[in-house]
DNA sequence: CTGAAAGCGCTTACAG
DNA sequence: CTGAAAGCGCTTACAG
């Protein structure tokens, strides 16, 4: 039994209409829209007026269907607050937009199960490549990202095992600031971690690697909290620092929000900084160097990381594989007032 | 003559082939994936272990063709970099998510032409509904709005004509702070403005008001710059403000990151704030608790703006009208140590 | 330079 | 509970 056409909206002209208006064949409109050379000039203007005046839209739907593509990237962040994925993703947009690709953000949540999960229900939009944050997925996203063989660039991290990937050694990272702490003579360096995402552990074995190299004792200075990075937790947890540690000299943050928060208590408590205390952070966002005193950070490219994954990923696309799979932008100190 | 069919990547299981392997045909294996309930369980066991051995990923591009619906919705925003929309995409995003929209993010640049070109190019993924920021659209955007009569609510701000928002006057938040800073006594009060979007204008409008009311002078006391704002732009404004009327006793910045810097310039320079000049922010961004002294702000709910917009959307898009068109959320004084 | 036919991969009604 | 047919709106080859 033949089905019966459904009601549509009215603003919803098709490409038929418009052909029917203008008494000519879909086929030629779709030309006069995605290949104008190859029609006729009076016959494209007259169709191209139709589509003006008929206010038709084309249905990228149906466009792509026919086509056999998507141009949509897929990108999975952990997190949408985190100014640090929102420079990666505006380094992304400024590549890919242009290009003609539709972004389909996925926001994990930093959990290795949501990322897997919409991993598979992203794969529905058949995406042409996929942008991923870091390199620490799980087991069975790994198999999905595999089986699919869709191109895939990792975010913000380096892998040694032929995975695509553009950003920096955060160990390397964290292994230079705690370097530098040292060398500017402190003894008892904490370190202060949360959300415990891949990258904070990595920069955590930075920061282990440089005080056990200058055979300083890290036993009791590791501080860790689960939950997600604040200002708020950072003054919290200078607290707790130097309660356990009154002794403490310096302190590591493994990022930018917690360093501000925790400079910000030192100077409620009347701690001299650096005098007394030295404070650092990791990022360099923007308050970082509006603090009083200056943060000492560590710049890291994210803006950069953005643009160079989505170039890289875009050659993947094409088929041309890059020159090297790992990509690495390398970080810089900040070495300001506070450390 | 027939066409012939294009290769196609492995991985690209059909929904038919799910059907051949399986022995029944493509409508069954559908509904053993959408409507579970309608197919015998043994029958549905063995489909669903085909599609899990064999892979198969629905394509949501032919699966919404097909049923005439987008499940998708278009959000213009006017920046990914500036935390305040941020802060408002992270609401649409916790609604729009777990009911089974794609969100679509388009970002304008604060640009009129630009968001007219992203409004008609998104079209073409046929969008459930619109969520766009403010009301000051072109009147080319606003006719391709009307055109296409599709449920579009506006964010961040309170309109009078008829049309669907969610957000809070902010001229009304402006007169607020302004009033404060005349109520404790400040007589020479500027207004620092950048970027010079629409919600800032209406801020100074609200700063003219309530000086204006109070009867106090107001000449010589507007500074704009048309670039985007920053702490460091905000640092150079406050010289700007300062070299033209020494006099100046308050600032009013219309937003946080401006008036961040502006305190960190007049840390510099040896100003004692609030005692000799009271400065003020707009948005209470998570720093501006952090500062020294503490920054007086008005807090905006930019994260409920989203949530409740995007409510509001589901609703328009299921054909149930709002109680009514525009709803108001406030906004809430930070009465800090800076003024 | 233009068009008739087939197909992209799925779902909607209807029938049985 | 299952299926044959038609259709969603477009594009791809081929022919003329």
């Amino acid at each position: 039994m033949p089905r019966k056409p459904r009601p549509r909206p009215a603003t919803h002209v098709t490409l038929a209409e418009v052909a029917q208006a203008t008494g000519v064949s879909a086929i030629t409109v779709s030309r006069a829209l995605n290949t104008p050379a190859l029609v006729a000039e009076a016959l494209r203007e007259r169709i191209l007026q139709a589509v003006e005046q008929m206010g038709y839209v084309p249905n990228r739907q149906a466009r792509l269907l026919a086509a056999a593509r998507s141009q949509t990237v897929l990108v999975l962040i952990p997190s949408l607050t985190n100014t640090v994925f929102i420079d990666v993703l505006a380094g992304i947009d400024a590549v890919l937009g242009p290009a003609g690709y539709q972004i389909l953000i996925a926001n994990t949540h930093y959990s290795a199960d949501e990322e897997l999960r919409l991993l598979r229900s992203h794969l529905e939009f058949k995406p042409d490549g996929i942008l991923v944050s870091g390199l620490a997925q799980s087991p069975d996203c790994r198999a999905w990202l595999d089986r699919h063989g869709l191109p895939t660039v990792h975010l913000m991290d380096l892998a040694d095992d032929g995975r695509h990937c553009v950003g920096f050694s955060q160990l390397a990272a964290g292994r230079a600031l705690a370097d530098h702490l040292v060398a500017s003579g402190r003894r008892r360096i904490a370190f202060m971690a949360a959300q415990l995402d891949e990258r904070t552990l990595k920069r955590a074995d930075g920061w282990l690697a440089a005080l056990t190299a200058a055979g300083l004792d890290v036993a009791g200075l590791r501080f860790d909290d689960p939950a997600p990075s604040s200002m708020a937790l950072g003054a919290a947890m200078l607290d707790r620092i130097l309660d356990a540690r009154p002794d403490c000299d310096a302190v590591f943050c493994c990022n930018d929000d917690l360093a501000i928060g925790a400079l910000a208590r030192a100077r409620q408590r009347g701690i001299d900084v650096p005098g007394r205390l030295a404070i650092a952070g990791f990022n360099d966002l923007q308050p970082a160097a509006w603090t009083a005193p200056a943060l000492t950070t560590v710049a890291t490219p994210r803006e950069r990381v953005g643009l160079e994954a989505a170039r890289m990923l875009l050659d993947l696309i094409a088929g041309q594989p890059p020159a090297a799979p790992c990509v690495d932008l390398g970080f810089e100190l900040k070495l300001r007032d506070s450390a």
